[in-house]
DNA sequence: CCGATCCTTCCGGTCAGTGGAAGAGGTGTC
DNA sequence: GACACCTCTTCCACTGACCGGAAGGATCGG
């Protein structure tokens, strides 16, 4: 799994953003050959690309001069208005929530065919989670995930269905089963994942609800659910409908679904 | 205060650039004529390049035509390593110390001559507060700002103090007064602001010192100080000296201060 | 209806960007 | 010490991608 050669855009600033693109979860750090390979673009041109965007801020170099993603991206990041009213309304409940539960709390929305971890909030003691801020996980093998497929429409459910990826061996990959289980979640207004995603973690989520549509997810991450279920429910839907509460009041509506 | 026209970069790269930095914390939104002209480039330019952008994902429009920063830009951000590594290793104590205090918490580090938000924590019922994460607020009106500043260099701490601004009656304007409290600072071991960033906000601070250096500030906003203050500095303490801990094994050295 | 303002598209000239080639620095091998 | 091999950096002449004035839409308000 070499590289993603992505198509050599032709234009300066797409060949730019290439090298940009080349950063994911798993390449924080990379070296111009990789850049210029990832980017597929001839090194010399990578080089004097990479040098503008240090110099401007976007990309930094570490000590051993490898490139990074700079502190003015990070920056910029903040501002997008990624759900960030809904971000910012949510903080407070989604530690209530985990005064409440202890168990490692997740707001995230849905982004094309994943769920885009909004935030997430952590204990020392939680259980081992994949997620971290900003991280996309599939839609069918996650609480939030079920949530936000669940009421999706039926264009993305379908997209979705078509490539059910196998994570553990109780992920749902048939997609027969899965549609019941959006159906359940529908109704139940809650989605439960028993070690789907990760082996020894299991999750609650509930949709948060503004203006009757759901725009976002609220999950927690459990070792089991045994007895506790019906109270943990019951936090996640507090929790989530004093989120929708803040939303209604006092924010605009410029949603980005 | 119209435009800040940026010199016109020649380079196609610096002027997509330039229209990503016209954004900032009071500029969220713009509209296709505010980007040109804050980005010093004619319409037809900035509309091209803009279309490129928002293309590939670091903007996006909102329903009104207007650009906003896009989701992409957003998740680029998280991976900047600016001090990723001490964000997720703080946040759980962050969590712990806004439990002990039910305070609104800050972690910052310092970035030229500001102290840089990385985290925040904040309740319901918090005290009215400015800081969002990402924002940058001066070194000597805050606590988690004195805290950093009483461990900077002497070159840092003299400009800082060439340039004191008011920001509330109570703000420390004169150098002579604030180098006494930086001494304070190092002495006590933390630092407290009364209403000096604003009003109805006092706050106390404590630095995170890894490997012998200050990595970082933690500190938090409360209305008053009264009788609570030792109580709440210790347990900054407490939480400080976690982090610390934590950072101290299995993290790699790469700081970025 | 008409003028003002903002957004979008078009297209030929030109100059910035391109990338092969070569040099510099570093590291491992015999 | 010399060689092979690697990645990074600089150089520079050619060329095709970008530039931006001009013109056409879209929208709003009077």
């Amino acid at each position: 799994m070499a590289g993603n050669v992505s198509s050599p855009s032709t234009t300066v600033t797409g060949r730019a953003l290439s090298l940009v693109a080349a950063f994911d979860e798993d390449h924080r750090r990379l070296t111009l050959t990789e850049l210029a390979t990832r980017a597929g673009l001839p090194v010399p041109t990578a080089h004097r690309l990479l040098a503008e965007l240090v110099e401007w801020g976007a990309l930094a170099r570490d000590p051993r001069g490898s490139y990074v993603i700079g502190r003015r991206l990070w920056d910029l990041g903040m501002l997008a208005p990624v759900q960030r009213g809904l971000r910012d309304v949510a903080s407070p409940y989604l530690h209530d929530l985990y005064g409440a539960t202890h168990a490692t709390v997740h707001l995230a929305v849905r982004d094309d065919l994943s769920a885009l971890y909004l935030d997430r909030l952590a204990g020392h003691t939680s259980v081992p989670v994949v997620s971290t801020v900003g991280s996309r996980l599939p839609l069918h093998a996650t609480g939030v995930g079920k949530v936000l497929l669940a009421h999706s429409s039926e264009q993305v459910v379908q997209e979705a269905l078509a490539r059910l990826e196998r994570v553990t061996p109780y992920t749902v990959t048939q997609p027969g089963r899965l549609r019941r289980q959006l159906e359940q979640v529908r109704h139940d207004g809650y989605a439960v994942t028993r070690e789907e995603m990760s082996l020894g973690a299991c999750s609650l989520a509930v949709p948060v609800v503004s203006r009757e549509r759901v725009v976002a997810a609220l999950g927690i991450v459990v070792p089991s659910l045994e007895s506790s279920q019906v109270r943990l429910v019951a936090a996640l839907q507090v929790a989530a409908r004093g989120i929708a509460r803040s939303l209604g009041s006092a924010d605009d509506p410029r949603a980005t679904p």
